[in-house]
RNA sequence: GCCGAAGUGGUGGAAUUGGUAGACGCGCCGGACUCAAAAUCCGGUUCUGGCAACAGAGUGAGGGUUCAAGUCCCUCCUUCGGCACCA
């Protein structure tokens, strides 16, 4: 054995292996219980950045966890290719999206594959290939014939200089960010997934995903948003139509005083046509971004329309408002309005003057009026004619019968999950494979006909879809009629693409079909693991995917993914100088000289290029924008990919952001090759068989207790908790014990092989290129890979005396060691005999004693 | 604005079911080895007082429940993630 630990020979010699011997490669027939390991496919960026390391290796981690514990691994990868990036990168530099994508997974798959992931590469492939999208397509036109996929309006971020659609992150303070322009809300036909038609058992189904974080679970059921209210009309003045509001709280609607309509609603036109003057405001509405937050965080504003409409229950006359806040897309476009229960409305009304109108109290006291605040809990009418004095339930029913008896109103169940617009006005997407035809209307493209092929020699220009502008790509037939007709030049959402790739993994080879039975065999996924940022759309999207495809059956299962792991983002320090102009040159950690005091606080730093110094920023999350971005591949070359892993593991568990320090990952090095060493010395004194019985002194005793104990440990970590960092802290713990436990006689020598050999068999998901190695040495002849998970020797854990420690009122006094089988009295009188105990409890009386066996005794005086 | 998290020594974090706050690592301090340095090894390291034994304080802020609170409840502050066209 090599004296030294040098990873590079290492790290190639076990990769290579595993390529060859294809180990990691699986296929259905296997007597093992099947595991799918599934870490989130990546957008293929360019480079591979810590945040995917992190992410792969946990999944790994988990995936050569089980493999030891005799599953039948399935860890595919594969690259989520379609998207934006590569249309930005295009226009920038005028490469076409279809080979920049291609480079950067080359680029990208030679990277992970110096990580050492037990992946299985020969399911591998990229959602932006033909062999995979045209299997989309297909599935799309399955769901367009179900029902499931319907054409309307939405509303877009338009540019009105560029001529073209914006995403979200394109504006900028309401302005679009190449153009400056001010972006303005405008409609266009979209297709829908009807995604609202599963909003229940997307609901209900939460329940049942016990495997799943609590909080994604909460977070999805908040967007789901069920709510159990009534629609209610609201008839117009001269009653040629009824203007339809939702509302939870029809138990107000005493308290209305006026009605907020969104500005592209149909009343809003009518009014518009009796008052001209109202044009700008409605314009103004149009101005500034669709997204939600822009919306919730713009000044409200609204204006009367000059209509009235009447309340239903009492046929007061309503003013229907204008108002910004209200969109046509949400709900009915429509909503009553009672500020003296609702913050919104009282905010609103205040402002305008408009009449707040009490009509709940608490059950137990009066309001204070004039109202100061709205009073928005449910109580007991009061100014509600025959409604009075009856409580929420009470009256809910009471209204609803009212309002259904003369036709004015009706229960309803809302959600606030909206269907799923899936057209993109972009180029570099999955071909949406319908055919628009004058005679026939909207015909998909025949199975036949399949993929519709995205051209890939386009480069975008930044104004509209390359799609939209040519003629070789629209240009077709009718397939019904075959008259000329005009194929759909906008592409799918890629949430789409990510919403089914892990079923095709499981039989990515079969050319003629989306899926096989294969699918039904590795689904649902066992452990899936990715970022929190998808815990809302990405994770909801591929559940409604997973039982759209149920209802197809092309799957048996309910749900895409048992168990969920969210990853928590990598931080790194931030450096910066600022110019006179306040404009911010970001320095990278590995250019920067940090100036620590005596207990080592960040006092200043400095650039190693001109030695003259720079600000210090904090920790950010790594990125191109803030140059705090720490390359993986220098950090494999240095120190090899199981530093990287071993410290990625042990600074932070999983859930937790990982802060980036360059001596975390020497700590993490240092530990490797102690282990390296500690395994060295032992092979030099020559291997035995591994402990099984036999006296030893105290100390090793001790020490072989504290194997057993760790090997419990580390299973619960990996297996339960999923908490890494915690399971390499206890190895080390042993290893920091066993350094110091004479084991030079023959029993020590035995005791020293069990514990290395279980250690490397511990380590080996975290650190596996290392580990392989050690075991070889360790245990000439045998693979570790073939080596099954270890068991505590519960003979090991038997100990008869435990530490129990001693409070006098809630405050720790001492500590006494007890053997396990006194009773409750014994521990009790033991503890108050305790020198430093007595002290505090004389002269004292004793109120209570609280004993907990095996752990504490609390005296109240 | 709305929804969801997080906040613990100089620092990353640990404390698994309400029961020893600070495991393990980093950094720092001291020592060994060395001509010297690096590497490595050993010891110390929450703060305050004390030679020590020990005592007091302490988990973002303020309140509460409990024999006992980092952990449960209420109010607030700060930071982060998501908000439907970034992925």
């Amino acid at each position: 054995m090599q004296e030294n630990y040098n990873h590079k020979d290492i790290e190639k010699k076990q990769q290579n292996k595993w390529h060859d011997t294809k180990a990691f490669v699986v296929d259905e027939n296997s007597p093992k219980p099947k595991y799918y390991c599934l870490s989130m496919l990546p957008y293929p960026s360019g480079k591979l950045h810590m945040g995917h390391v992190r992410n792969y290796t946990i999944g790994d981690v988990i995936a050569r966890f089980y493999h030891l514990n005799g599953y039948n691994v399935l860890q595919p990868f594969g690259w989520d290719s379609f998207g934006l990036p590569a249309e930005n990168a295009a226009f920038a530099s005028h490469v076409s999206p279809a080979k920049w994508t291609y480079q950067n997974i080359d680029y990208m798959r030679w990277q992970l594959q110096s990580l050492g992931l037990a992946v299985d590469w020969s399911r591998e492939f990229a959602t932006c290939s033909p062999d995979y999208y045209k299997h989309q397509q297909w599935l799309f036109i399955r769901l367009y014939e179900k029902g499931l996929i319907y054409r309307k309006n939405g509303v877009v971020n338009w540019d009105p200089v560029d001529h073209t659609v914006l995403a979200n992150e394109q504006v900028i303070d309401g302005k679009g960010w190449r153009s400056g322009a001010v972006v303005i809300k405008k409609e266009i036909p979209m297709y829908y997934f009807k995604i609202t038609a599963y909003a229940e058992e997307l609901l209900q189904g939460l329940d049942e995903l016990s495997g799943w974080p609590e909080q994604v679970k909460t977070m999805q059921r908040n967007w789901i948003g069920k709510s159990v209210g009534m629609e209610v009309n609201f008839p117009y003045q001269d009653n040629s139509d009824n203007l339809v509001v939702f509302t939870t709280r029809v138990d107000t609607l005493f308290g209305v005083t006026y009605v907020a309509i969104a500005a592209e609603h149909p009343l809003a036109e009518i009014a518009l046509k009796q008052k001209p003057e109202l044009a700008d405001f409605i314009a103004s509405c149009k101005k500034g971004g669709v997204s939600e937050a822009e919306l919730a965080t713009q000044e409200k504003k609204g204006v009367f329309s000059g209509l009235y409409v009447k309340n239903p229950i009492n046929n007061e006359l309503i003013p229907v408002w204008i108002a910004n806040y209200v969109l046509m897309s949400y709900g009915s476009g429509a909503v009553m309005a009672v500020p003296a229960h609702d913050e919104r409305d009282f905010e609103f009304a205040t402002l305008h003057n408009l009449p707040i109108k009490p009509v709940v109290r608490p059950g137990d006291s009066e309001l204070d009026l004039p109202l100061k605040a709205p009073y928005t809990e449910k109580g007991i009418l009061f100014n509600s004619g025959q409604f009075d004095g009856m409580d929420f339930n009470k009256a809910f029913s009471a209204f609803a019968e009212y309002l259904k008896q003369h036709n004015l109103g009706q229960a309803k169940t809302n959600y606030r999950l909206r269907d799923w617009g899936l057209s993109r006005q972009r180029y570099w997407g999955c071909p949406i494979p319908i055919i628009h035809c004058e005679n026939c209307g909207d015909v998909p493209v025949s199975d036949s006909d399949l993929p519709v092929a995205l051209p890939e020699d386009l480069i975008p220009d930044g104004s509209g879809s390359p799609l939209a502008k040519s003629p070789e790509f629209y240009t077709t037939v009718c397939p019904k009629c075959g008259v000329n007709a005009k194929r759909e030049t906008d592409t799918m959402d890629t949430f789409v693409d990510s919403s089914w790739y892990y079923m095709r993994y499981t039989c990515a080879d079969n050319s003629m079909q989306a899926l096989d039975e294969r699918v039904n065999y590795w689904a649902p996924v066992d452990q899936y693991i990715g970022g929190i940022e998808h815990a809302i759309l990405h994770l909801l999207y591929a559940r409604f995917f997973h039982k759209c495809l149920r209802d197809l059956g092309l799957v048996n299962s309910k749900e895409p993914f048992i168990n969920l792991l969210t990853q928590g983002m990598v931080l790194a320090d931030t450096f910066y100088r600022e110019d006179a102009q306040g404009k911010k040159t970001w320095f990278n950690p590995s250019d920067v000289e940090v100036v620590v005091d005596e207990k080592g606080r960040e006092l200043s730093a400095t650039a190693k290029a001109d030695g003259k110094a720079v600000q210090i920023g904090g920790q950010e999350k790594m990125s191109k924008s803030k140059n705090n971005g720490i390359d993986p591949q220098m950090i494999i070359e240095k120190y090899g990919a199981d530093a990287a892993r071993l410290f990625m593991m042990f600074t932070a568990p999983p859930e937790l952001s990982l802060e980036w320090s360059d001596n975390g990952l020497e700590g993490a090095n240092r530990f490797i090759k102690r282990l390296w060493r500690l395994v060295y010395e032992h092979v030099q004194n020559g291997i035995v068989k591994p402990y099984t019985s036999g006296d030893l002194s105290a100390e090793q005793k001790k020490l072989r207790t504290m194997l057993h104990q760790t090997i419990q440990k580390v299973t619960h970590d990996i297996a339960v908790r999923r908490q890494f960092n915690t399971a390499i802290a206890s190895v080390m713990e042993l290893l920091n014990y066993y350094s110091k436990v004479s084991l030079s006689d023959e029993m020590g020598q035995a005791l020293s092989q069990e514990i290395l050999e279980d250690v490397v068999i511990m380590l080996s998901p975290i650190i596996p290129h290392i580990c392989e190695e050690l075991f070889r040495e360790l245990a000439p002849g045998k693979e570790l890979l073939d080596q099954h998970w270890l068991s505590a020797d519960l003979t090991a854990l038997d100990v008869d005396e435990a530490e129990i420690i001693i409070q006098v009122n809630g405050k720790l006094r001492g500590k006494i060691m007890v053997a396990k089988s006194l009773s409750k009295e014994q521990v009790e009188e033991a503890a108050k005999q305790n020198v430093n105990v007595a002290k505090f409890i004389e002269g004292q009386i004793i109120k209570k004693t609280i004993v907990v066996p095996g752990k504490l005794v609390n005296i109240v005086v």
